[in-house]
DNA sequence: ATGTCGGCAGTATGCCGA
C-alpha cells in the first residue's frame, strides 16, 4: 500500500496538478494539508471520479486537511484532541481498510513564526497535545502512523542552510525537543529509517529562486508506530514534482507498506 | 541584495499566513 503526503498550498489554485498527479502516481491514500478550503468548497466529485473515498476538514481561507483513500475508510475523526477551543483544522483521522487495518493520522502542524510569541507558544502546546494523541495511538497496538506537514526541521542535515533557520520555529531548540518527545515514544521516522545523510528536502521557498539552488527543508514526515514500521517496505520524496508548472512549495513523500 | 504565492475582502489592491 502506497502512501502519500503532500501540501499542497490550496486546492482550488492546485487541482489540475493534483488530478494528474493522482492519475500518474496513484497513491492508494494521499493525506492532504493546506487544502485552504471548506468542506462544501472541496472539489469531491473530481476526486471520487478517480476511484477515491474523500475525508475533509477544512476552514475558510487557510489550514485545512484531508484523506483520499481508494480504500475504504471507517471510523473517521477530525481535529486534535485536547483543546475543545481550537478552531484550526490542522487534524483528520481514518482507519484505512486493507488486508491490514491502518489508522491513519494526518496533519498540519502550526507553523510557530514569529517566534518567540503566541503563534509559537500555541505551536508548543499543540505539540503536547499531539504527543498525548501519539501515545495513546501507541497503546492501540494497532498499525498506525501520524504523517504531515509538521513545520519542523529536526537536525541540521535537514536544511541546506541550517544557520539561517537557527531562530526560526521550524528549528528551534524547543521545537525539536518537542518533536524528538513525540518520536521517542517509540515511533520510527521512516525516511531516517530508510536514508542516511543531507541533502534530502520535501520544501523550498517560492522566493529567490530556492528550489533553483536546491535551498530547501525536509519537513513533511511520516512517524510509524512499531506495529506499522514492521510493514515499512520503502519511503521516499517525490522531489521532481517541485520543477512543474504551477507546483505546490512542498512536495509529496511517499511510504510503501506491506499492507 | 533581491526575488513568491494563495486566499480574502470586495472589485483594486492591501493584508494575512506561510
Amino acid at each position: 500500500m502506497k502512501i502519500a503526503t503532500f501540501n499542497i498550498n490550496g486546492v482550488k489554485a492546485r487541482i489540475d496538478g493534483l488530478l494528474h498527479w493522482l492519475q500518474d502516481s496513484a497513491p492508494d491514500v494521499a493525506i492532504l494539508q493546506e487544502i485552504k478550503s471548506v468542506d462544501e468548497g472541496f472539489p469531491r466529485d473530481l476526486i471520487t471520479d478517480l476511484g477515491y473515498n474523500v475525508e475533509t476538514h477544512g476552514q475558510k481561507g487557510f489550514n485545512g486537511v484531508a484523506i483520499l483513500s481508494k480504500l475504504p475508510l471507517e471510523d473517521v475523526s477530525r481535529g486534535l484532541p485536547g483543546d475543545d477551543t481550537d478552531e484550526q483544522a490542522r487534524w483528520i483521522e481514518a482507519t484505512v481498510v486493507g488486508e491490514t487495518g491502518v489508522r491513519i493520522c494526518g496533519l498540519y502542524l502550526p507553523n510557530g513564526n514569529p517566534a518567540p510569541g503566541p503563534k509559537y507558544d500555541y505551536k508548543l502546546a499543540w505539540m503536547e497535545r499531539l504527543r498525548a494523541r501519539a501515545q495513546d495511538l501507541l497503546a492501540s497496538e494497532m498499525p498506525a502512523l501520524m504523517a504531515g506537514d509538521y513545520n519542523i526541521i529536526p537536525q541540521a542535515e535537514d536544511a541546506a542552510r541550517p544557520k539561517a533557520w537557527r531562530d526560526d520555529a521550524l528549528f528551534r531548540l524547543d521545537s525539536r525537543a518537542a518533536w524528538r518527545r513525540v518520536q521517542n515514544l517509540g515511533f520510527t521516522e521512516a525516511f531516517r529509517a530508510r536514508t542516511h545523510g543531507g541533502g534530502h528536502y520535501s520544501f523550498w521557498d517560492y522566493q529567490a529562486g530556492a528550489f533553483d539552488k536546491d535551498d530547501g527543508i525536509r519537513i513533511d514526515h511520516f512517524l510509524l508506530t512499531p506495529q506499522c514500521a514492521d510493514l515499512l517496505s520503502d519511503c521516499w520524496i517525490e522531489k521532481d514534482l517541485r520543477a512543474r508548472e504551477k507546483p505546490s512549495d512542498h512536495v509529496p513523500v511517499w511510504v510503501d507498506l506491506a499492507a
